[in-house]
DNA sequence: ATGAGGAATGTAACGTTATACAATCACATG
DNA sequence: CATGTGATTGTATAACGTTACATTCCTCAT
């Protein structure tokens, strides 16, 4: 979320994550938004998981599961690994967190709701990650797919780059 | 490669790795390829290098990077795992490979070569993987990206699903 | 209420993937 | 031949992820 009020930005493809925004209450709102949806559907929002996906939201960074098992630990939970993936998996299978693969790490969903294949940018300079919504069905490798038979199912959507903050702040550096 | 003799295919969308083809010839027109580009850019095409990207072209599949060790092993090279990922990183590096992060595995390169944003077809039944190529810079993420004037340098584009062989031999296991 | 069954958590040990850093080698130059 | 430079190799360790099993917590039918 860019703000606790609507901005009138959900639902085109602007990313979150590069924009300032008050932070307080995107924590808030998006405990709030998976409190309901885990009601909704009848799922145990437990405490760990609950702690877990705090964590994610007071970044707009990937976390590592041993980053995040750091912070599990100190706020007196279990310190050993299967924790704090139990927690991401739910996180994951029900649609609030996602993992970038390119970096082996986790991430608050950014449009917790929605149904959506999401796509990311990450910035190698600040590691913030921004998501956005990817069409792979509708584009080249949708295509590709199409035409051999090949049945998508989930997609994989992560670009690299420099964020426009980086950019300014570094330009000498923008250039691969 | 489809097979040594031109079929006409490349350049189209067509993806090599559910295809049929002759295999001997593909894995020495790769290594040969290889070996052209390396002298071409005063690259050292060295001997275990040059054993790590034939391991990966007698396959269609995504290869660990122990499963390589193991292999490099047998053939009389040092088993440690830098050996392996120092190999790794130079095909990757040099476009002879690519990593497929969903798998954290390895690929040789079907389209050695050619200036490319390596998009991927994973089956989840079969392991096979083809590859395709992503334009992102023309579809959903590029215009995101533009329009916050974020600056992509890589791209991460990988489709799970069911390839066609699969499909047809097991249709039960096709939906998710 | 209560006890059976399933879900969630805690803990320990292990397996896999990846990198850091030190040492060595090979070659071009003075 | 000595020496500086960059590539390559060796060794150790860090980071990421899973398995196995005991325990606790919910919930729901009796």
């Amino acid at each position: 979320m860019t703000s606790g009020s609507s901005k009138g930005l959900e639902g085109t493809a602007t990313p979150v994550g590069f924009a300032h925004h008050d932070h307080g209450t995107c924590v808030a709102d998006g405990l709030a938004a998976a409190e309901t949806r885990c009601e909704k559907k009848n799922l145990r929002f437990t405490p760990v998981r609950r702690k877990v996906l705090e964590i994610l939201l007071q970044e707009h960074r990937a976390l590592g599961a041993y980053t995040i098992l750091d912070r599990l630990r100190d706020e007196g939970f279990g310190s050993q690994p299967p924790v704090a993936y139990r927690a991401l998996d739910f996180l994951v299978a029900h649609g609030l967190a996602h993992k970038i693969e390119r970096l082996n790490a986790f991430i608050a969903c950014a449009h917790p709701g929605e149904n959506h294949a999401p796509a990311f940018m990450i910035c190698r300079l600040c590691d913030s990650v921004a998501e956005a919504h990817s069409v792979v069905a509708k584009g080249a490798l949708g295509t590709a797919a199409r035409a051999i038979g090949f049945r998508i199912e989930r997609t994989v959507v992560e670009a690299e780059g420099v964020c426009p903050n980086c950019a300014e702040k570094a330009p000498e550096k923008v250039s691969v």
